[in-house]
DNA sequence: ATGACATATGAGATATGA
């Protein structure tokens, strides 16, 4: 089972872009961010003449997240538990059947949280915290989970093409890989560190300014978080990093791992 | 360097991103 996670920096703009991928690696599970529509607004259509049922978690201009699947969820959960007050459209949950049982996946938009000495990046800490009680509160299942998606979070310098450029930065703040590290050490596996642990140049992000495509000035934010029993199955992983380098792409490319 | 790019909104300029 080949699951995807993709920030796809509005799915409007980026329909075509993002069903030419999906014919090309035929991924069972896509989870994106920044779809930047409501759900209502949802090109659900276009992936559903691709085979795709789409759970949808959106909000007009900005955020939002889906799940495309293959087969049908059992079961879908909108929203991040702990704040009711959080209006942000960041965090999508479905039990997806497998041959070989069923897998959790979470589609997960994790807050920018620049500039740093901000309510935004208070804001991001919070949410971490967030993410990881409900982590914990998953783990203790003990299923087949993985936690994909953009997690605005530099972990190792070997993440970034020039590390000290981001030393300051909301995504590589010793608080927020501390809040990454703890969220791992609940038992969690980075699964493309735990296939190309030491491995440079590993990106999945690369901004729209400054030449930073042709430079491979690159950092590596999007990430699938396994549990034990998914890393039981982990076969692959993989970086569908030629994307970016299409007409009109998005500045984040596809991440995959294959469950077997 | 607060800029370069890109997107959404809404119809010009601003907010957001990473």
């Amino acid at each position: 089972m080949l699951i995807a996670t993709w920030n796809i920096n509005s799915v409007k703009a980026r329909v075509e872009t993002a069903l030419a991928w999906i014919k090309e690696a035929k991924p069972d599970v896509v989870c994106l961010q920044e779809i930047k529509c409501e759900s209502e607004a949802f090109p659900s259509a276009a992936f559903e003449e691709l085979g795709y049922s789409a759970s949808v978690h959106g909000q007009k201009t900005y955020n939002g997240v889906a799940i495309l699947s293959k087969r049908r969820p059992d079961e879908v959960r909108r929203g991040l538990p702990g704040d009711t007050g959080d209006s942000q459209a960041r965090y999508i949950e479905a039990v997806i059947p497998a041959d070989w049982g069923v897998v959790r996946v979470a589609s997960i938009y994790l807050p920018n949280g620049n500039p740093p000495a901000t309510e935004k990046f208070a804001y991001k800490l919070a949410w971490m915290d967030r993410l990881t009680a409900h982590a914990k509160d998953l783990l203790a299942h003990e299923e087949v989970l993985v936690l994909a998606g953009d997690y605005n979070v530099i972990p190792s310098a070997r993440d970034a093409k020039h590390p000290e450029a981001w030393a300051g930065d909301a995504l590589f703040l010793p608080e927020t890989r501390a809040r990454f590290r703890h969220l791992l050490n609940l038992g969690l596996s980075d699964a493309v560190r735990a296939t190309a642990p030491d491995r440079p140049g590993l990106y999945t992000f690369w901004d729209y300014q400054a030449g930073a495509w042709q430079k491979d000035n690159g950092i590596r934010i999007d990430h699938l978080l396994l549990s034990p029993q998914a890393a039981d199955r982990l076969t692959e992983t993989r970086l569908d990093r030629h994307v970016r380098g299409w007409e009109k792409p998005s500045d984040h490319v596809p991440a995959l791992v294959r469950l077997s």
